[in-house]
DNA sequence: CTGAAAGCGCTTACAG
DNA sequence: CTGAAAGCGCTTACAG
C-alpha cells in the first residue's frame, strides 16, 4: 500500500473512476453488502485496488452518518488514587474488545472541572460515559441532566441526590470488615483517620466501621475520629499525632497512604506495631506490601467492578433500558500491622 | 436549556424556520463570523433561541468538514511503568488546554498490539500520536510509515532504526550518574540487574553505567551483569541471588521494583545495607521512599519531557515542519541505600 | 449585506 | 441487479 500524504481523499472516487462504475457500487462492494450483486471479478478488482491504495473508511464520516462514534469517555476524580490506573486499564481493554476507544479525563475532585469534562465528552458525541464522581457537596447539574435524558452513564460510586446507576465497591462493607478485624485481633480503643472527607466512598467506610463497633457492643469515641480535610502529608501527620495522644490502640485509615504516614508517626513516637498499635489501611496498594511493617488492608475488586460497570454501560449504549445499582464486597488482606494475636 | 432526548438534531434548522431566515445565516451568527452583517436584534434572537434549545455544534460534523478531530492518541507500553500515569496526566492536561482530548491505549510491550493501536488511532483520524514504543526487536512498519508520511508523531524514546522524533529521558546519563554515584560512595564490585532487556531505555541505562565505570578506570565483570527477561518477581529474585553470590557490593537496578526485590533478597541473605551492599534504583517511585531502607534512585523529569514532547507534537499538528530529538537528563536522589560514607 | 449551493466521506433507502 | 439521490451537521466560497 502506498500512502504518500496524510490525505487519502477520494480513494473511493478514484476506484470508481478507474473501474468505470458508480461510487455507491464501490462502497457496496467494500462493505460486503448482501444486496450487492456485482460479479466476483469486479468485486475482486475493487478490493485489490482498495488494498493497493491503502483505503480505510473514514471513521469520522461513518460516525456522523451513524450517530455513533465508537467512543467512551472515562472521567476519574484523582490521578493518584489507587483505583485510577486499574480502572483505566480495564476500561481500555474491555472497550477495545468491542472496538470502542476511550477518551480520558480527570476532574481532580473539582466539581467545576468535572462538569466541563462531562460536557466536552458529551458534545464530542461519546457513546457513553463512565465516571468516578468528584467530591460530593456541589451538585453536578449536567450529570443529572445526562441521567434524566437517559444518556448512557455509569458511575463508580453512588451519587448523593442523583438516581445515577453505578457499580461500586461496597465501602460500607469495607469499613465493617476493618472494624470487625481489629476487634477480633483484640484491639479495644479503635480510632478512625480519614482524608478527603467530602467523598461518599470515605463516608461509607466510616459508617461501616462504626456499625461494626456497634454490632460488637463497642462504640467509637469522638476524640478518636479524625477527618483531615486535605491530602497534604503534614496535615495527616498532625492528625496522626492527635489520634495517638487520644490513646487509640488501633486505627482504620481511609487509604494506605494515610496509613503509612500514620505508621511513620507512630513509630517515631515509639509505638510498637502491632503489639501496642494496630493499623489497617484501604486499597491494598503496592506500598502496603513494601512498607516498613507490611500493612493489613482492604482490597477492592477493581477488575470485577470495572467489568460489571462496563457491561452495564455497553447495554445502555446498545439501547437496553436497564437500571443497575451494584455493590461489590472488598476483601480483607491481613499482614503484620494488625497481628496482635 | 431543555434537552429531552439524546438527539438534538435539526436545532439549527428549527431556529432558521422559526425566525424565517436561512440556515447558513444562523450558522454565521452562531459562529460570530465577521462577514455576517445581520442586525443586532436578529443576532440576539438567534443566540437566545440557540441557548434555549441547548444548541451545541456537532463536533463530529466539524471534524469531518475540517479534517481535524481535535484528538491526540497516547500509546504507552506498560501500564505499571512508573512513567505511565505521569505521562498520561500531563498529556491530558496540556492537550485539554488547547481543546484537544486524548485517546488512551497500551501496547503491553507487544509489537503486534502496538501496530494495531497505531492503525486504529490513525484511522480514527487523530491529529497526532504520542507513543512510548514497545520493546525493540520487531520493527513497527506502520510507525515507520507514519513517520515517512510526516504524520505528527512523537516518541518518548528514540526508536532503533527509525528516524522518529522524540523527547526522551537521557537514560544513558541516568546510568552514568548511577555508576558514578556508587563509585563515589566507595563501592568497588559493581553489578547491574536489569529486566525488560529488549527495551532501548534499559539498554541505554546499562551503556551509561558501563561508561561511568570505564571513565573511572573500572570495568564491569560479566558475572555481575544480569538481564532477566521477564517482569516476574521470582525470576528477579533468582537473579538477585546469583548476583549476590557473584560477590557484588553494589548494584544498579533498572527500576525501583527490581531494586526492592533485590533488597529483600539481600536482607534475607543477611547483607547489611548500605554498609556491605549499596543499591540504587531507577524512577524514584513512591516505594523508593516508603520501603524498608529508603532507596537511592534516579528521577526522570516526566513533566518536562512530556511538556516538550507535547509542544513539538502540537507544532507538527499545526503544520510546522520541525524535527525534534531531545534528551533530558534525569536527577540523582540519594537516600539510605547507598550511604556507605 | 444575505442566502443558495457545494462538499467533507460515508450510508441508506429508492428509482430504474 | 446497479446507480443516482438524499442526508448526517457543519463550513466555505460564491452568487445575487
Amino acid at each position: 500500500m502506498t500512502m504518500k500524504t496524510c490525505k487519502q481523499a477520494n480513494v473511493v472516487e478514484q476506484i470508481a473512476k478507474r473501474l468505470n462504475i458508480a461510487i455507491s457500487t464501490v462502497y457496496a462492494i467494500l462493505a460486503d453488502r448482501k444486496s450487492c450483486y456485482a460479479s466476483q471479478g469486479l468485486k475482486q478488482q475493487v478490493k485489490k485496488l482498495a488494498a493497493e491504495l491503502g483505503y480505510r473508511p473514514n471513521y469520522i464520516a461513518i460516525s456522523l452518518k451513524k450517530g455513533k462514534t465508537g467512543t467512551i469517555g472515562l472521567i476519574v476524580s484523582d490521578m493518584h488514587a489507587e483505583t485510577t490506573l486499574a480502572r483505566l486499564e480495564h476500561m481500555t481493554k474491555l472497550a477495545r474488545n468491542d472496538r470502542y476507544h476511550v477518551f480520558f479525563g480527570c476532574s481532580y475532585n473539582n466539581p467545576v472541572l468535572e462538569e466541563e469534562l462531562l460536557e466536552e465528552f458529551f458534545y464530542r458525541r461519546v457513546d457513553g460515559i463512565a465516571i468516578a464522581p468528584a467530591k460530593k457537596g456541589v451538585e453536578n447539574r449536567f450529570l443529572r441532566k445526562l441521567v434524566e435524558m437517559r444518556f448512557p452513564v455509569m458511575s463508580f460510586t453512588r451519587v448523593g441526590n442523583t438516581d445515577i446507576d453505578y457499580v461500586s465497591t461496597d465501602y460500607f462493607a469495607g469499613g465493617y470488615i476493618a472494624g470487625e478485624h481489629l476487634l477480633k485481633m483484640g484491639y479495644e480503643r479503635l480510632g478512625f483517620l480519614g482524608s478527603e472527607i467530602a467523598t461518599i466512598a470515605v463516608e461509607e467506610r466510616f459508617e461501616g466501621f462504626k456499625r461494626a463497633l456497634v454490632d460488637n457492643g463497642c462504640r467509637i469515641d469522638d476524640s478518636r475520629t479524625l477527618f483531615v480535610d486535605t491530602d497534604a502529608s503534614i496535615a495527616i501527620e498532625a492528625g496522626s499525632k492527635r489520634l495517638l495522644e487520644a490513646g487509640v490502640d488501633a486505627v482504620f485509615c481511609t487509604n494506605d497512604r494515610v496509613a503509612l504516614i500514620f505508621m511513620r508517626k507512630a513509630m517515631e513516637m515509639g509505638k510498637k506495631i502491632p503489639q501496642e498499635l494496630g493499623i489497617i489501611g484501604f486499597d491494598d496498594s503496592d506500598i502496603a506490601r513494601m512498607c516498613l511493617i507490611p500493612l493489613t488492608s482492604i482490597r477492592q475488586k477493581i477488575a470485577e467492578t470495572t467489568g460489571q460497570l462496563y457491561a452495564a454501560l455497553k447495554k445502555k449504549i446498545q439501547g437496553e433500558k436497564i437500571s443497575c445499582k451494584l455493590r461489590i464486597k472488598p476483601q480483607l488482606i491481613v499482614r503484620e500491622s494488625t497481628k496482635r494475636r
